[in-house]
DNA sequence: GAGTGGTCTAGACCACGCA
DNA sequence: GCGTGGTCTAGACCACTCT
């Protein structure tokens, strides 16, 4: 473990009250106190107030109107893949399992990768993971992540049944998601796939390419997800 | 035509820099100015310009980097529909032609509407449109749209070949799409799909369903895009 | 009219990258 | 050390909604 970081005063608002929609303390159509009121509950100003509500307004948990207020809005039922918080916490407080298909090991990267890569990240190596995910028992998500081997010691021996990755990365190497982009297609399920994500051949799936920047600028995380959506939909706000 | 609203000045300076950085004033990996000469060039103050910045970041045209400056970023080769401007303007400078397959018409809305309406919506009745989008002569989208039938006078006998919606929206009726959030699939397409992208049976399409809120908030746009992902992916930031 | 969110100003201090 | 972006304050005026 690391010492933690200080956390941004707009970040921290961001975090209670999103707990607060999740945990139920704000129902859905519920009105959120008024920005002047926040400000005096959490001692900060309105800017910073509003910083924290216009990321919830991004992210889907409320809706402003000008002169009304701040509604809590209806929560996704779907997956919320398409936020920057990675698949562990992108399904709400459903239960997500987790079957490791390969343990972390360092290897070259593939000759042609998805997205190109710098010099430093080539020299590194590539620590390579599979992964199935399961929601309900039903596997959902069949992930394939890979990251430039910089900085992160004794990562192939860390245990990753029970905590996200992105977990693992946040608190022994203080790593950061910040940010991401994505390629989405609808591809036939190959063999493969098809075996871990109990599909018939050649049924659709989706498949996320995804690049994923951290608060460390070399240092970039790779995922090829290949999703079954027949339950259940992926959910976006844009 | 109607008069123009005013435009804050926050988003004067986002539509500023963004067409300089797709006519190539500003070209990938260039430094744009700092925040402060932007302060003075167009005679603002940081944190007005920070917002304009703030949303080219998200849009994914620049990053930013503390303590170097803001970069104009790798433009996406793909189709970048996961944004809010709609598929008109989403795919760039290529060229999009657009069919008609069936114009605007008057309608009841469909009995299990994939999106809960409201009662305002019921009553009103539905304007329902069908249309296929080419790019590079590939049909790519098989946009099925929806809309109230609220104070849109004529909009069944506007055409609609040359403009997008998004475009008579604006113009003849000042509606502008503020957000939105939408389901994602993976399904095989049907006779009716297939014909209409020039796909095989069963070839897995893309499927989005999408609600978009506009600055009118009785009045929402629906639309059920087929996707052809065979050649163009899509593209997302989160 | 009162209260809400939308926009904007004019400063301030800090953390980071680079020379 | 200097300039960069990141965060924050303490106000201001406006447009919108509701009563």
């Amino acid at each position: 473990m690391v010492s933690p970081k200080i956390i941004p005063q707009h970040r921290r608002l961001y975090e209670i009250l999103r707990k607060h929609i999740l945990d139920g303390v704000y129902k859905e159509g519920d009105l959120l106190p008024s920005e002047n009121e926040l400000c005096q509950l959490y001692g900060m100003t309105r800017p910073t107030v509003r910083q924290s509500l216009s990321r919830l307004s991004n992210d889907g948990y409320i809706r402003k109107h000008q002169g009304k207020g701040s509604i809590v809005h209806n929560l996704p039922k779907e997956i919320g893949i398409l936020s920057v918080s990675g698949t562990t916490s992108a399904v709400g407080d459903r239960k997500l399992k987790t079957t490791i298909i390969v343990k972390p090991v360092l290897m070259q990267w593939p000759a042609d990768f998805m997205f190109p890569l710098t010099q430093l990240e080539k020299e590194s190596g590539c620590i390579y993971m599979e992964r199935v995910r399961f929601l309900e028992d039903i596997p959902i998500f069949y992930d394939i992540t890979y990251l430039a081997n910089l900085n992160l010691p004794r990562i192939t021996v860390r245990q990753f049944e029970n905590k996200s990755l992105f977990q693992i990365l946040r608190n022994y190497y203080r790593i950061e998601i910040k940010s991401g982009e994505q390629r989405i297609k609808a591809i036939p399920a190959n063999k493969k796939i098809s075996r871990f994500l109990h599909l018939k051949n050649d049924q659709p799936v989706l498949h996320l390419e995804r690049k994923m920047e951290t608060n460390n600028p070399d240092l970039f995380l790779y995922s090829s997800i290949f999703c079954n959506t027949e339950k259940y939909s992926i959910f976006g706000r844009f």
